[in-house]
RNA sequence: GGGCUCUUAGCUCAGCUGGUUCAGAGCACCUGCCUUACAAGCAGGGGGUCACUGGUUCGAACCCAGUAGGGCCCA
């Protein structure tokens, strides 16, 4: 028994395992003749570090794989890591300029040479990392989405889209800064109040002296103007449906369109539509298919399609034009404005929307599949409530514009010709063939042509992810992809439901004819107490790897899942680690207990502890059938809590407590195999949660060999249960809590001598597990009440414990009264209910049935505690 | 501004088709215990007008409408 260690050290068992199961394969997975069942991992950034995030969302998928593992599949977790175009460019351009080097000093061709040796320095830390959490990965498989055959796919399907007619060049607003003469992501920009005029400006009604008035914080734009729109429903202005106007200066003249878009509240219900310079301009032009007339240069300076100001900047033109249009008599009025503008994080420049050429992927038909098949449940979401987000956004699906202006990344298989004329081929080779079918008496050569400069989207790798792991794409018939496609569940962050899941529904059904997985499962924002986004900027995010040190890895485990249910945020404080750990120190324990226990072959079972291996046995089933129930339904933080309550209340609260023998006295023989066999099994549904100390408890359990490791034990099935011994249980249970009860309001000691006695009738069945547990010297009948004792009912049986002197018949008749009361004014509502005829016809039997025996149960214990009363009377005048 | 969603104990959350079990769980809290598996523990206990207002119903945490407040997505 010394030898065991009183508390639980994760450490050495926590290296000792998963170097055991990765040397003996546990993990790797090949096809066979089992039912397999597949998770993709969401790729971490391959230069990133394990945040908190991660922790979450990798427990889950390793307690999902470890299960399936156990009930028999062949479960194959892929690990891997994805390129993050943006973030890793973004940190390989800053670690050159620490080091005095340019990007734009650099060939692409050394600039990658630099991210890759940062990719080969950072990458897979992060899997690295995964491995200590216990993550079950097949790493064998390892995937990287910049590896030759994958971006292989990606170049494949961006060629196959683009001749289906799916990839397309196009112009797109693109947030610019003028100053950088770049564009930046959304992300790149942020929004500030600044005060400034709304100018109001008068257009002429062309052929007419009638005017409309519009409503501008820039009028320097009004030279890009390409028409004048007016809500449909706004009664002021439907007398110019039809009619056209003049922009001013420009002396244009523009139709007067109607679109929903404009608020009929907004200035004055009309707007001047400039599809060059605005986003929501850009896209009424499209409906309405507006000319676009770009009238600034990159740098923010007028051009010479304004006609006006030319290479003046913006500011300045606002200015003067304000000036221009009152002298000219267009201008009616201005009034003060605040207004939010974007303004670049870099350069604090005031941003631009800029059209600019990218490759786009035509959606429409794509969505089509992929919202059908999450509407009819073909893939489900766990918890559904996210079909609507996602049901909203595929029915108003944008074109995804995949182009990025980097070098990390795949390069867009589109070679340009010099007079600017393309092709899209996988080589330069390929290219020029197309050319030469393309043009008569072509003249072009290879040294011709050049390759397009942007980048695929990193998500137009992803979005391949659980196809291209598989080389579905090299091999569309291959004996993996056939095998694990579609693979089971995929779990993510909402976040990037649309960004990622969303295209691999899509990617799945345009290159398998089939969904990518059967369930997504999606979690919530790790967050601090006070709710804010656990984030590095921040720094309110522990470091997860101190947290396994401190708790242990399966500690840190329980701690994620216990409060997490599915999309529900998890406001994450150590505690819940803390928790964790003591949980997993209460199953050591246990298990230390039985370790320390005696055998001696002669002993005959006790009664009591064949009872509790019947209670036990059943408790156990209803408690898997329950746990198995939310596993079915992704409820893991409530399969967790069933094991808890198991192991911690049921197995060693009671269990144990009834089949413990008195302090160093043997156990019979029979009992201690059930028990350890019941711990046995105890391990097993504690494995995908606590694999660890499982294991390790497992390995002492008994002799093992390599096939005989709980990591591929079978999963328990649930067994017959026997109702009526739970009830029998149950109510043993109550009157050892009463029991107890009376122990502490007394201050009797836990172990201090009683007899307790039973009034009316009740099986004695349970009595040696009563008397053991609440420490009874004697339980016997009576047929009448003692006075000088402490009382309780349960279930229409009276129970009295005498206790000569230690009784107050004051505080005892106040007690019993005050139950009297309550319990008569519960009959009173349930006579109330009984009595109404309306409830009476209205309601089912089996309700009304309820009602009578809630009647009968509670005149039984309103005449118990009469007598009670009356016992008392006697007692003491 | 538009769409979706939420509000139940101090905290995080269950609560399925309205009907003893419907007012629950875990943690936290309070009281008493170092009782030889575990103080990282044991035994016991208190705690909620189910956001608010109205409606439907014999009966509402649950269904409907409105109000207040929070969150998410889009703009």
């Amino acid at each position: 028994m010394s030898e065991i260690a009183k508390t639980y050290d994760p450490t050495s068992a926590e290296e000792k395992w998963y170097k055991y199961w990765m040397e003996h394969g546990y993990f790797h997975s090949e096809p066979d003749d089992r039912e397999p069942y597949t998770i993709v991992i969401p790729p971490p950034n391959v230069t990133g570090v394990l945040h908190m995030g991660h922790m979450l969302n990798n427990t889950i998928q390793d307690v999902l794989i470890r299960r399936a593992r156990m009930q028999g599949k062949n479960a194959c977790w892929v690990a891997g890591t994805d390129h993050a175009s943006i973030a890793t460019e973004a940190k390989v351009v800053k670690k050159l300029a620490d080091e005095g080097i340019k990007k734009w000093d650099l060939t692409r061709e050394q600039f990658l040479e630099h991210a890759w040796e940062w990719t080969h320095k950072h990458g897979g830390i992060i899997l690295e990392q995964l491995k200590k959490l216990g993550a079950s990965c097949d790493w064998e498989r390892t995937r990287f989405t910049m590896e030759d055959d994958m971006s292989e796919a990606v170049i494949d399907v961006f060629i196959d889209l683009h001749a289906k007619g799916l990839v397309y060049k196009g112009h797109r607003m693109v947030n610019w800064d003028p100053k950088a003469l770049t564009a930046v992501s959304d992300e790149e920009v942020y929004h500030k109040e600044v005060n400034s005029k709304l100018y109001h400006v008068r257009y002429q009604i062309e052929g007419t002296h009638e005017w409309v008035t519009i409503a501008t914080t820039r009028p320097e734009t009004i030279l890009g103007d390409t028409a004048i729109c007016i809500n449909p429903e706004d009664e002021r202005y439907f007398h110019l449906k039809g009619k056209r106007a003049i922009v001013p200066m420009a002396n244009r003249s523009v139709p007067i369109i109607f679109d929903d878009y404009v608020d009929k509240e907004f200035g004055t219900g009309c707007l001047k539509v400039t599809p060059a310079h605005d986003i929501n301009d850009y896209e009424i032009g499209l409906r309405h298919g507006l000319e676009i007339i770009d009238t600034l240069n990159a740098d923010g300076t007028m051009s010479a399609a304004a006609g006006f100001y030319l290479g003046e900047d913006r500011f300045i033109v606002r200015k003067k034009i304000a000036k221009d249009l009152a002298a000219s008599g267009h201008l009616v009025k201005e009034e003060d404005y605040v207004t939010k503008v974007g303004c670049s994080e870099r350069t604090d420049a005031v941003i631009e929307p800029r059209l600019s050429e990218q490759w786009f992927v035509k959606m429409s038909e794509l969505a089509k599949p992929a919202l059908e098949n999450v509407l009819n449940g073909n893939v489900q979401f766990h918890p559904n409530k996210f079909i609507n987000t996602y049901k909203y956004w595929m029915e108003n699906v944008r074109d995804w514009c995949i182009s990025r202006q980097l070098w990390w990344g795949q390069q867009i298989p589109a070679w340009y010709a010099p007079d600017g004329e393309y092709v899209v081929a996988k080589t330069a080779e390929a290219a020029l063939d197309q050319f030469k079918l393309k043009i008569d008496n072509c003249t072009l050569s290879i040294e011709n042509l050049k390759q397009d400069e942007d980048v695929v989207d990193t998500w137009f790798s992803s979005w391949l992810w659980p196809i291209s792991v598989f080389d579905g794409f090299k091999n569309p018939d291959g004996k993996d992809i056939n095998y694990y496609y579609p693979t089971n569940d995929l779990v993510t962050a909402p976040e990037i439901l649309f960004f990622w899941v969303a295209r691999m529904v899509m990617a799945g059904y345009e290159y398998r004819g089939e969904l990518p997985f059967r369930n997504v499962y999606l979690t919530g924002i790790v967050r601090d107490k006070q709710g804010r986004k656990m984030s590095k900027s921040l720094g309110n995010s522990p470091d997860p790897l101190d947290l396994i040190k401190q708790f242990g890895a399966d500690g840190v485990r329980v701690g994620m899942l216990l409060s997490s249910p599915a999309g529900n945020d998890l406001l994450f404080d150590e505690g819940l680690c803390l928790q964790g750990r003591n949980f997993t120190n209460k199953v050591w324990n246990s298990f230390r207990l039985i370790q320390g226990w005696e055998v001696d072959n002669s002993l005959k079972q006790p009664e009591e502890s064949r009872i509790a291996i019947e209670w036990f046995r059943s408790r156990f089933s209803v408690a898997l059938a329950e746990m198995d129930d939310h596993y079915d339904r992704f409820r893991l933080s409530d399969a967790l809590m069933s094991v808890y309550k198991l192991v911690w209340d049921d197995f060693c609260s009671w269990y144990l407590e009834i089949v413990k023998p008195a302090f160093e006295q043997p156990i019979d023989p029979k009992t201690l195999a059930e028990t350890n066999a019941f711990l046995g099994d105890l391990l097993k549904l504690l494995h995908p949660f606590t694999p660890f100390i499982a294991e390790e408890i497992w390995d002492h359990l008994g002799e093992r060999t390599v096939q005989d490791r709980i990591i591929i034990a079978p999963w328990p099935k649930a067994g017959k249960t026997d109702a009526a011994l739970l009830e029998a249980f149950d109510r043993a249970m109550n009157v050892i809590m009463e029991v107890r009860k009376v122990r502490n309001e007394k201050q009797l000691g836990p172990k201090a001598p009683l007899q307790l006695l039973v009034k009316g009738k009740v099986d004695a069945m349970m009595d040696p597990v009563i008397a053991k547990l609440a420490f009874l010297e004697e339980i016997a009948a009576t047929e009448n009440a003692p006075a000088n004792a402490a009382s309780f009912v349960i279930k229409g049986a009276e129970f009295f414990i005498p206790l000569e002197g230690l009784i107050d018949p004051a505080e005892e008749r106040a007690k019993l009264e005050k139950e009297l009361e309550y319990t008569r004014g519960f009959l009173a509502s349930v006579e109330k209910k009984l009595s109404n005829e309306r409830f009476v016809s209205g309601a089912p039997a089996q309700v009304l049935q309820l009602e009578q025996s809630k009647k009968a149960d509670a005149e039984g214990k309103i005449k118990a505690l009469e007598e009670q009363l009356a016992a008392l009377g006697i007692g003491h005048g």
